[in-house]
DNA sequence: TAATATT
């Protein structure tokens, strides 16, 4: 049969139909139908969905409470990974209101441990003002006992209490009114007032995260839970915005190697994590000033004529500016406190470091459009020390593993030792050897090093997902380690 | 004390 695609539905030929109200939600062209919405048509945000079903899986659910005008399963943007949720739209307002009767926490799709979600969207003007989150409740205090706790300030749409696998509540709750002031009426009066039994403090009433604030706290999430780089945590303690960064950036490659077994893949989520971690901070919630402590406009640690090459003394987030190795001053310092400075400059507004380095990366990203680029225009030249290095160091404590097994690794954050470069590739199999390499004079990495695996899928596996892993201004770059007798230039 | 997800 013929179809025609319209708002990316599948429209059988020849259909036209009328709503409750007599509109026609269907324009006729020769024997197609276009499918028409009502100006009041509502959009529906569809949750619980099991993640193999699709859109043609799911029309069928749908269309018995009328004509469907959209049906949109979220993708991720970056991986095309099925979200769990969908937008629905009908061509009739009134279909909308009967299928969320009809369907909303009324059934469980298969597999799927909570009764499916169809609601308006948030789009639809439902902003999530008059959302509230109470915090420090009794671990046995029922929805019902939240309810009651809520309803004398107006009409509660929804309220859920936080629970963990096991059922068991985890001392929260989300309760929704019908107007933001109801919703402030509510903190008003019980934020702060009161203690249940079993909480720790008085019951904590205030408006839901946001978007943005609940990217913030999934980020610092994840930091605290990586109790990793021992020595740079310590050091750069408040000042922690470079070491923070890394640690997002293990997590991200720790999840690819670990979470799933297609490490190519996952490499391309962890880097979408960390775009989008990025983007959202230009988008106005942290708004870091980038105080260039020369007055120029141009980030501290780059002059304005120079293209920002990968031996720029630029700290990851743009705040940080290693001093200029012409001062012939060689310290004895650990390399992950040499030359790195606290920041002076830092705006007294920004007080989180996370939001720095981010702020950093991106402001970097508008800046140097180039540091973006795919990486062989990115990096147009190599280093010509390497061969150097390698005659200097390699044959005496630098054991390679067998051939096939051994990479080598460029564009390393400075602050990396051999315990971090270790660290970073231990995901993807048996690290028998990790080494940066360090420049004798100054005891400063060369932001080079290798790394050799036991066997050679491991390496393999490394260089899917950490080749061109991006590092704050950098992209790592992880190749086979050249055997001896290649003697050509990169 | 922050969820299963909102183009």
């Amino acid at each position: 049969m013929a179809t025609v695609t319209v708002n990316g539905v599948l429209q059988e030929n020849g259909f036209s139909t009328t709503n409750s109200a007599g509109r026609m939600n269907g324009l006729t062209i020769g024997q197609n139908t276009i499918p028409m919405k009502d100006h009041d048509a509502i959009k529906l945000f569809i949750g619980q969905i099991p993640r193999n079903l699709e859109e043609k899986d799911l029309k069928p659910l749908f269309e018995e409470f009328g004509k469907i005008y959209e049906l949109t399963v979220l993708k991720d943007r970056f991986t095309g990974m099925h979200k769990g949720c969908a937008f629905l739209t009908y061509c009739a307002r009134e279909s909308a209101l009967k299928a969320q009767s009809a369907l909303h926490e009324q059934k469980t799709l298969p597999g799927m441990n909570r009764p499916i979600q169809v609601k308006p969207a948030d789009s639809e003007g439902r902003g999530e003002d008059r959302k509230l989150f109470v915090g420090m409740l009794g671990k046995q205090q029922s929805e019902e006992d939240v309810r009651r706790l809520f309803e004398t300030f107006g009409q509660i749409e929804e309220c859920t209490v936080l629970r963990g696998p096991d059922g068991a509540s985890k001392g929260c709750a989300f309760v929704k009114f019908s107007s933001h002031a109801e919703a402030q009426a509510a903190i008003n009066s019980l934020h702060g007032r009161q203690t249940m039994p079993g909480a720790s403090s008085s019951l904590v009433v205030k408006f839901a995260d946001t978007d943005k604030e609940r990217t913030l706290r999934r980020m610092h999430q994840m930091a605290g839970q990586l109790g990793i780089f021992s020595p740079m945590t310590i050091q750069f303690g408040a000042y922690g915005a470079y070491s923070h960064a890394q640690m997002m950036q293990q997590q991200a490659a720790l999840m690819a190697a670990t979470q799933n077994s297609y490490l190519n893949p996952m490499a391309a989520i962890a880097a979408a994590q960390m775009q989008q971690m990025a983007a959202f901070n230009v988008n106005g919630l942290v708004a870091a000033p980038m105080t260039p402590s020369s007055g120029t406009s141009t980030p501290p640690g780059i002059n304005a004529t120079a293209v920002p090459s990968l031996a720029a003394p630029m700290g990851v987030n743009g705040f940080a500016s290693l001093p200029p190795q012409t001062n012939g001053q060689p310290t004895n310092e650990p390399i992950y406190t040499n030359g790195i400075h606290p920041y002076p400059a830092q705006s007294p507004t920004v007080t989180d470091p996370l939001q720095q380095a981010y702020a950093g990366v991106q402001h970097y990203a508008a800046a140097y459009p180039a540091a973006y680029a795919p990486i062989s225009q990115a990096f147009p030249q190599q280093p010509t020390i390497i061969p150097q290095q390698q005659r200097e160091v390699c044959c005496c404590y630098f054991p390679p593993g067998p051939e096939g097994c051994n990479l080598f690794i460029y564009h390393l954050p400075q602050e990396f030792g051999d315990a971090e470069l270790m660290q970073m590739f231990l995901p993807f199999g048996n690290v028998i050897s990790a080494k940066v390499f360090v420049d004798r004079a100054t005891n400063q990495s060369k932001c080079f090093g290798f790394v050799s695996f036991d066997n050679p899928s491991s390496a393999q596996a490394a260089i899917q997902a950490m080749n061109g892993f991006q590092i704050g201004m950098k992209r790592l770059k992880v190749q086979l380690k050249r055997p001896k007798d290649a003697n050509r230039p990169y």
